[in-house]
RNA sequence: CGGGGUGUAGCGCAGCUUGGUUAGCGCGCUUCGUUCGGGACGAAGAGGUCGGCGGUUCGAAUCCGCCCACCCCGACCA
């Protein structure tokens, strides 16, 4: 029988958060006994918070399962050679943790398992009829990271849902990773957050397409740029916005050529001038390996370089150094701007078109000039968005408002193509008997982030409040008077009726003060609160409450079983109505 | 790895500027008594290499140097 009583368990509440922690969810989960830290990115889950992993780690199974993934479990310790082999093993980005044995043999702690898989399956598979196939599993990543932080978000040591996808073309392949997004879909959901798509750069794990699963929250390692409206989310480099339809309704003037000593910069042209950033046309000359170009942006924004590099399909890309710039404009920096430019490309932000009588650049030492107009005085070759968004922005699918937050990345699927397969030579006969690469995906759910991801969404002033699915227990059961023989009778009577039905409960059966009992119960958030005391109990009644919200009442002793079993059913409708609408 | 901050009892903190008894406070913990529906009260107790090492000094939690750990910002990021 699994201990559920407090008095046999080791659940240590704290009053107040080490000054380690920062993090609301960091704080919490220390707070309420989850975790606690051996060293910078390394923790022990108590077992209340291996509790809550276990309950993520269901759900991650049965809706793998569910899209047909058979689980699997691989070694953490791998040898240098398979990582040579794709080339990884230097890989800086990977963060590997790599050591040798007493034999000098090199090994690696895996952070990931693409290596790993595919070699299996290059051994194991054979014919397009054993395909496709999903494998996942479930385990402990090292990554040796730089900076942990947030607690239980970044850390070195950290539970990971990893899955495999091998199928015969792109067109299979596609179907498996649809079926990754919508399982990936029902895990979030059932584990009670609110997960933003974002489109994302594969980095390191190569590959054509990926899409990360970001929640929300005020501590995140990631900038997100998402809206308060639709779904709509991106990080900073992808992020697009909606431009103002209406252009303003001033007239053109005629140019006028300023002067501006020793004025270069857009912060000393405002102060100069006491005009606002928006009416300057910032312009920036440009070095690619095979050509010079200005590119022309609103004094108020940022170029995003990024969206730059992609609009001109380049690799790379710098700012040209002084002397170029004298040479293509014929003034200092400082002086840049599009009119009279010659012998130059001119890109210019979509931003730019809507600036009317603008202040740029004269190409002159120590000139400007006002009232520049784009169709007049100056025709860029290509109009794009190559801007950053900022806080305030229109959401480019709904016009929303586009908000700058924090992100906690819980889950990431990838198209990878033929990467590894070809390199560890995945290959399998076709119906023509014809030898082909196995075209793969890969999908991963951090699943220990995750715990303190549902922290960061369901929490209030006095603690956590789980979601049904993950709650370590269904019903706290308070014991109020516990020197009271009867009610303390009557307390175990629930406990083994409720517990026999199945139903996780925790018993506060220790002698403490009601108050301190109330405390902790908010504090660890199970869903629903049964209180037992002597006072009810001479009533042959009992009370119930729910975290969530607060709603309370009474009701008879015998009907406790019923009136449990439909609140919990009532909590995970309200859960999936919750998670329905935009958080 | 760069910048900033913090290390004093299990947790939160004061003391350090201006060196000087047995290093304090709140919470928690132990025992006894009274309490008992939103973190009770009284009494008695246990618990400290003041992050470490070295230096200055008659004397260091306090001044100086080096190191370590942890946190935050950045770079980086399955």
């Amino acid at each position: 029988m699994v201990i559920m009583r407090w008095s046999e368990s080791l659940i240590r509440t704290l009053r107040e958060a080490p000054r380690e922690a920062e993090a609301v969810s960091h704080k919490l989960m220390l707070r309420a006994g989850l975790v606690r830290r051996l060293a910078a990115g390394l923790y022990t889950y108590l077992p209340l918070g291996l509790r809550v992993i276990r309950k993520v780690e269901q759900i991650v199974r049965e809706e793998m399962g569910k899209q047909g993934a058979l689980e699997l479990l691989m070694p953490t310790l791998q040898p240098r050679e398979l990582w040579e082999i794709s080339g990884r093993w230097d890989d800086k980005e990977l963060g590997m943790l790599k050591l040798k044995n007493r034999e000098n043999r090199e090994f690696a702690l895996s952070p990931t398992h693409e290596e790993i898989i595919t070699d299996l399956i290059s051994r194991e598979v054979r014919s397009y009829k054993e395909l496709p196939l999903n494998l996942y599993q479930i385990q402990t990543k090292f990554r040796d990271e730089m900076r942990p932080r947030f607690g239980i978000i970044r850390a070195r040591e950290f539970i990971m849902k990893d899955a495999y996808s091998f199928d015969v073309d792109e067109e299979s392949a596609r179907r498996s990773y649809e079926k990754m997004y919508e399982a990936y879909s029902n895990i979030f959901r059932r584990c009670g957050v609110k997960a933003r798509v974002v489109e994302a750069d594969p980095g390191s794990m190569g590959g054509e397409k990926s899409e990360e699963f970001i929640v929300l929250a005020d501590r995140g390692e990631d900038i997100i740029v998402s809206c308060s409206e639709c779904d709509y989310a991106a990080n900073m480099e992808g992020a697009q916005r909606k431009e103002e339809d209406e252009k303003g309704q001033e007239k053109a003037k005629p140019l006028e050529e300023i002067e501006t000593p020793e004025i270069r910069t857009i912060k000393e042209l405002k102060s100069f001038l006491k005009e606002a950033p928006e009416q300057m046309i910032k312009t920036l000359i440009y070095q690619t390996a095979e050509k010079t170009f200005a590119v022309l942006i609103s004094g108020d924004r940022e170029i995003n370089e990024i969206k730059l590099k992609r609009l001109l399909g380049c690799e790379h890309l710098q700012m040209a150094d002084a002397e170029t710039v004298e040479k293509v404009t014929g003034a200092p920096l400082g002086f840049s701007g599009p009119v009279g430019l010659k012998g130059i490309g001119i890109i210019a932000d979509q931003g730019v078109t809507k600036i009317i009588n603008g202040i740029t650049g004269a190409n002159k030492k120590d000139r400007h000039i006002r009232n520049v107009n784009i169709g007049r005085d100056f025709h860029p070759d290509e109009v794009a968005d190559i801007s950053y968004v900022r806080e305030g922005d229109k959401c480019p699918r709904c016009s929303g408002g586009l908000t700058i937050g924090r992100g906690i990345e819980v889950g990431h699927i990838f198209n990878l193509g033929k990467k590894y397969s070809r390199v560890l030579k995945a290959t399998f006969l076709d119906k023509e008997g014809k030898e082909k690469e196995v075209v793969m995906g890969c999908y991963g759910i951090g699943v220990s982030r995750m715990v303190a991801a549902i922290v960061e969404q369901n929490y209030d002033s006095e603690g956590i409040i789980w979601p049904r699915e993950v709650s370590p227990y269904q019903v706290h059961l308070l014991l109020l008077n516990a020197r009271d023989p009867n009610t303390v009778e009557v307390a175990n009577r629930i406990y083994e009726e409720l517990i026999g039905a199945g139903i996780e409960v925790l018993l506060d059966d220790r002698n403490e003060q009601a108050g301190s009992k109330f405390k902790d119960a908010d504090l660890l958030g199970i869903p629903l609160r049964l209180t037992v005391s002597s006072k009810r109990v001479s009533e042959r009644k009992i009370e119930i409450r729910n975290r969530r919200d607060g709603e309370e009442c009474v009701i008879a002793t015998e009907e406790i079983l019923n009136k449990v079993k439909e609140l919990i059913k009532t909590e995970q409708v309200k859960n999936n109505r919750r998670l329905s609408k935009v958080i």
